[in-house]
DNA sequence: AACGTTGAATACAACGTTGTAAAGAGCTGG
DNA sequence: CCAGCTCTTTACAACGTTGTATTCAACGTT
């Protein structure tokens, strides 16, 4: 069986308040009687029951990370700086996964695990601000990603629009004409898609350069296959683009392949942009120009708020809080 | 405030118990009491607080899954495929990071968040057999990849002996007689790389090949770039493998870049194979050839034997349970 | 009509912890 | 030597849930 605090208490003849007293850093504990509990502590193996502390204390010490997928690099990489950020704080952090499901988000969204959790960092696909209209008592949630209008909730992210303005500019500037896009979604869901599209028609638009809508290929997921399905769906219209902006990285990975599969040379024939500055791009052959946001900022921004947001719920109005990010030149564009 | 059982039962008019009854699916319930209490758990947003629930029922629900890097492709895949599994069994799966560390690890292995989790699914890096003896009462435990020799714990793994005998002799039918070797480890926490080493040199010497030392490569880590400055020092010695088998994905990823930049034709001039199946493999160029393990069953099997413990702390002896894999034919080899 | 049997609902205690309030111990100064 | 401190330790209750034992009602059987 394993030891409670009364087990230690009565090893070192003190009461178990006493116990806990020194388990909490208590400080009017005097030196030999912290001995004793220490020793007891030590030969019981004593470890604190935390479903018992956190009931009484009201609070678990776990923060939830919802991502639409835990196996994308994006995503991956997040969870990492997340999971770091939140040590900072003494936190462990629950991974939860989406799927990108509206269904799943909304379970997540409606907290169906809180009481397990004291706030969750949440990274949205398909919801939308309404879907988020707190309910009476719910964890406190920071957004991570989308900028869902003026939400109920804190909000880290990156200027998604400025970004794609950035890359596209930068593939006008090496002196290309017929850019195309892949990642477009034209779903209600597809908050992201639709801002990094707008950046990148304000980009043509802004160099005089007309908006064709051929060279748009939407792709309802943004993993690898999408991306060698929509450049291969973009060869096979006849007409080919000089640069492809895709809207992540693993579209563009995916892009590369397809090109490398046409026979064509990147950067020479077609650029390659991406979106996310994941660590594959930086291997890849070529290696990738993205957009990479600063990560871990990300992270560190979105537990402060979230630990600012805990001690005191109804502090301040919800934050809209911007990190930056980098134009990341590699290889293929 | 959040609504207690208290709160339902008094507005449906019934007892504590029964609105605990109706919550957890007791069937003596009368329709209309049934009916009463819904209406009253809808009306209240009612949710049980697990931390509660918990302390009573001395189970959490939650498992955890400790993991070098969350970050790395082959854990981010991992990962994915155990929540998967052990929502079957309605578990929260809480990830743990390592960073590799045996300091860490050790942590992880003496049960620090023990009582927060009713199991753990671990795949160590750094520990051997001696560091997991178990204590007197720890949460039963599920090691994942490494073969620690008749550890006690329950144990599921692919035979990386064979496996990566079956990669070394695919290149040497290939025709390769100058075969390569990176991700080495001579130190004690290396144990996958011993076991994968001790394959490469089995089929090297089956085939009447001989063990060249200068060909066999030492990787402290196991990343991308490990595996580049891995080639490169390689290459510099100037004498050329015409093939090279990396260790992990990461690391073929890593060598395939620095043979890229060496001007080196992939699988012409060399040819390179890796390990572990990651998605980034289908994609690369040139596509890798790797050690596929059937990362879904693995994972199956981990929860499956996770959850027999948990039902029968004492039942079997530690399993040992071999999962299948695939020697996946990419370009690169 | 008395009986056991089953179904439905309840009261109470317990899980292990910590906050509160209060008691005990040891000290200082008058 | 006692009043009035401060420091240390304690008893008790409470967090919200569920298992056990119990009560109460309704039913069919003899």
């Amino acid at each position: 069986m394993r030891h409670r605090l009364k087990d230690v208490a009565e090893r070192a003849g003190v009461s178990v308040k006493t116990v806990s007293n020194v388990v909490n850093g208590y400080p009017h504990v005097r030196p030999d009687t912290r001995a004793k509990v220490e020793e007891a502590i030590a030969a019981l193996e004593y470890r604190p029951n935390l479903s018992a502390r956190n009931l009484r204390r009201g609070r678990t010490g776990i923060i939830a990370l919802a991502v639409p997928e835990i196996g994308l690099p994006y995503f991956a990489e997040l969870a990492r700086h997340v999971v770091d950020a939140a040590a900072e704080h003494d936190w462990t952090v629950l991974i939860d996964q989406t799927n990108g499901s509206a269904e799943q988000e909304r379970m997540v969204a409606l907290g169906i695990r809180d009481h397990l959790i004291d706030g969750i960092i949440f990274s949205p696909l398909a919801l939308t601000a309404a879907d988020l209209a707190t309910g009476s008592e719910r964890a406190p949630m920071v957004l991570l990603g989308e900028r869902v209008h003026h939400g109920p909730a804190d909000h880290v992210a990156i200027d998604n629009v400025a970004a794609a303005r950035d890359m596209t500019a930068h593939l006008i500037a090496l002196g290309r004409r017929r850019i195309a896009a892949i990642g477009a979604q034209h779903t209600a869901e597809g908050v992201t898609a639709r801002l990094r599209l707008a950046g990148y028609t304000a980009a043509l638009t802004a160099a005089g350069l007309p908006v064709d809508e051929t060279l748009i290929v939407p792709a309802s997921a943004w993993h690898r296959t999408d991306g060698a399905a929509g450049m291969r769906a973009l060869l096979a219209t006849g007409t080919r683009p000089d640069a492809v902006f895709c809207f992540n990285d693993t579209l563009a990975l995916g892009a590369l392949r397809a090109l490398h599969e046409a026979g064509l040379r990147v950067p020479d024939d077609v650029a390659v942009a991406g979106f996310d500055g994941i660590e594959d791009g930086r291997f890849s052959v070529p290696t990738l120009t993205t957009i990479a946001p600063d990560k871990e900022r990300l992270a560190q921004v979105a537990v402060e708020l979230l630990a600012a947001r805990l001690a005191d719920p109804d502090g301040a109005p919800p934050q809209e809080r911007l990190v930056d990010y980098e134009l990341r030149r590699g290889e293929s564009a």
